[in-house]
DNA sequence: CTCATTACCTAGCGATCGCTACGGAATAGG
DNA sequence: CCTATTCCGTAGCGATCGCTAGGTAATGAG
């Protein structure tokens, strides 16, 4: 079960969480294999036996981030009972998560890869990917809820609805890095349910 | 009035015009002075001489960004006569010139430095600052309206508000750069605006 | 004309980029 | 023990980064 040569001499999952803190803070381009390997206390060999390649790590971080950090939000819009209440419960968890002090602002998949080469795009059309399913899903789910008789806007298409919340929770990422505070973003998240009157 | 020396071989606007649209279509740290040369038609000493240092020519281009292309989503807003007119012009703008086919997608202020290293963000800060004078903007007018009797959204302060709407038009522009059309960004606005209802 | 001034281009500076060849060190299998 | 395997750090690859030294061409001032 143990492999066969020198075992390695440093926590790859304790590096990869690093690594996710760096690329999240300053996007994948501006973070450079000597910063991973400064902040890794590796040396570059190291880091491409790990990882393979600076892209192959950052798709290893994307799945970790979602898979932890950026669990929260999209676990709440799904958990909720109905489509609105989970709406709202993402915009709630997205103000606190985009501003929590132990972390950087804002959230990796929107704002990692913005700045691009169009030749040298393909991480950035890696993560619209990701937002592109985001909507897909919030889509699918108003479209399940008008079907039950759930009341969605006045007017409001399943797919512009989505593409209106995802709008803001890009906005909230992008005012969070602006320095903006958990207390601002509820805000933002409540003016954006009022788009969304309550049934009853 | 004519200069001493030998006269400039190029258009300097024509390049300022050019350098805008690759800083704006990829940002300011994705665009390399080999791009700006090339796309100017221009060796390194010739822009050099004629504008600085990249920083410095970055400075114009957001300049000349804001006198011209980014002028009609400010200027729908100061023109119209309520402060909800106001921001339902800017939203319908920002949905038309967010999009424009003749256009990078997009808004060059609130994407050209997303993804920075920490010691040198002194071009994020820059456009940050200029961010956050568009909220303070909208928020004095907001609070303005107040005091002539205009309905504000129930329990809206002016600079949650401003915030709000500052994040809805980051996040258009982020749609506009993932792909969204004219027609998706309308409803955007469209669902914003159902977000503070039309008095009367 | 001469001269000062300014822009032109060629060539290349030092620094950093992502990445790797190489030889030594540490483990498991035999 | 010996060998195969894998990771380690040193050192440096070719390419690109922002930028400029140095020499020449083109203008206005006198």
């Amino acid at each position: 079960m143990t492999p066969r040569g020198r075992p390695r001499s440093f926590d790859r999952d304790a590096a990869l969480r690093r690594a996710t803190e760096l690329f999240w803070r300053q996007g994948y381009h501006a973070t450079s294999v000597s910063d991973l390997t400064a902040a890794l206390g590796i040396t570059p060999p190291s880091l491409y036996t790990a990882f393979g390649s600076k892209r192959a790590l950052f798709a290893e971080v994307v799945d970790h981030y979602q898979a932890t950090a950026g669990a929260a939000v999209a676990a709440a819009f799904a958990r909720a009972p109905t489509a609105r209440g989970g709406i709202e419960a993402m915009l709630r968890t997205a103000a606190a998560d985009y501003t929590a002090p132990d972390r950087p602002p804002g959230c990796l998949v929107i704002s990692a890869a913005v700045n691009c080469r169009p030749d040298e795009d393909e991480v950035r059309a890696d993560l619209r990917a990701r937002r592109a399913a985001n909507i897909a899903a919030m889509a699918d789910r108003f479209t399940a809820a008008a079907a039950d008789g759930e009341p969605l806007p006045p007017g409001a298409r399943p797919h512009a609805l989505a593409a209106f919340y995802a709008a803001v929770l890009q906005g909230m990422s992008q005012r969070a890095q602006d320095g903006a505070d958990r207390a601002e973003l509820e805000e933002v998240a409540a003016t954006a349910m009022a788009a969304w009157p309550a049934a009853g």
